[in-house]
DNA sequence: ATTATCTATAGATCTATAGATAATGC
DNA sequence: ATTATCTATAGATCTATAGATAATGC
């Protein structure tokens, strides 16, 4: 099993303002940050990926963006698919985390899938640690990686839960559940897409706002019902 | 400029049945097809960048689909990324096409609306031709591919501009103009992305009709409007 | 002569391993 | 002794060029 916090092992607490020793050769380039490098490591990783894809980032442009040599980055990772692996697994969890803490609320469905979609897209549109959508990487297949496509089934499974929920009670309506379901999950995602490329047009609020309304309208029986579900999802 | 068929050169009309004589050196392994070399190898690339991505397909792998030996590529093409670029321009242009098209039939905004969220979705579900969503392929910037985005902006003008024709008649109501356009825009696009994996799932009319629904309903004053406009919409 | 292919290969990567080395810790 | 790094490099690619060759066309 893979851990987000790769470094596992007990920190002595740090004096502050004091540099700490470090053990080991120095690098031949010392340009070190706080972080613990395996962290620093998957940070430049997935903003590599994120750029320029799986295939197409090599180990040396990783090991540079993070201020080792090449060879250096398989002490803590043992391939490049394992760098990717944890890269893709910090980028989910944080959602699953999300929706657990919500079942607890126990909202009525309409609030609740407000709220989902709401997150989700703040989630996507703020968060440095999103590498992007699953379908940027081709190598990111059911087979290779049954993890995450499970985690994933997980958020699916909330927004298909809530839209049937609705459905029952009468508060939505549509024509078929499931390609509703996988509607409403890609639109969430799919902001990321275009929002990436104009960072500075939009605030992310409104642009979480924004979709989860449209979402919304888009399956309730009275649309105008749309602003007071808005008010009963509290703030973000 | 590149044009989508290749093979510009005039073909003698060919007798049917005859195995035509073909001049140049035979293959090594000899799989012809009766496509035009060209295309076939356009054709196989598409597939593999599909399934693989740009950095992720080398070309010995589009050769060996294409039963040509590596090097032969290099004689319809310059070089790798021209076949990219030629299987990018492939994809968009049919868009661009209908929307033509569309224009002359002066349709009211909802009508027209629904007709190109659906057809968008169709013709993503369907098309042997298309690559996947641009944002699969990191390579596909607006610095090196201009004429793609060019295009691609074109079918977000369309949206725009029938979402603020029928806000200004008030059958449309939305926050947002700019944040609704990319929203339904990527509507269609998101399909591409859940609909590959379980292509027998759904059938593609069925998607392409419940997603125009559902982007309708997201923007419409009066959602229920909404089956008027899809018996207006006509058949595919 | 022209064309479509081939074989051979240069030169540039790229990943990962082996083993040395320069720190601290005890 | 342990750790985090380094240098050197093997071995496997991968793209693209050079130049030969096996067809048809005239």
């Amino acid at each position: 099993m893979l851990s987000s916090t790769v470094n596992g092992m007990a920190k002595k607490a740090q004096p502050i303002g004091q540099t700490k020793p470090r053990i080991g050769r120095p690098r031949a380039s010392a340009n070190e940050t706080d972080q613990p490098v395996a962290e620093e490591i998957l940070a430049v990783a997935r903003r590599l990926f994120r750029e320029k894809g799986f295939a197409g980032t090599s180990t040396r442009e990783i090991a540079d963006a993070a201020g080792l040599r090449q060879p250096s980055l398989f002490h803590y990772f043992k391939n490049k698919k394992e760098i990717f692996r944890a890269v893709v697994t910090d980028t989910v969890e944080p959602v699953i985390t999300f929706i657990r803490t919500e079942a607890e609320r126990d909202d009525p469905a309409d609030v609740a899938l407000y709220r989902l979609v709401r997150h989700d897209t703040y989630h996507l549109c703020t968060n440095e640690n999103v590498l992007g959508s699953p379908f940027q990487f081709p190598e990111l297949t059911e087979e290779s990686h049954p993890e995450f496509w499970g985690m994933r089934d997980q958020i699916t499974d909330a927004y298909r839960h809530h839209l049937r929920e609705g459905e029952k009670h009468g508060v939505f309506v549509f024509n078929n559940l499931e390609i509703v379901t996988q509607l409403l999950f890609s639109l969430g995602e799919s902001t990321l897409a275009w929002y990436q490329k104009d960072r500075d047009r939009f605030d992310p609020h409104q642009v979480a706002d924004t979709t989860a309304d449209l979402g919304l309208r888009a399956v309730l029986t009275h649309p105008r019902r749309v602003s007071t579900i808005r008010r009963q999802s509290g703030a973000f």
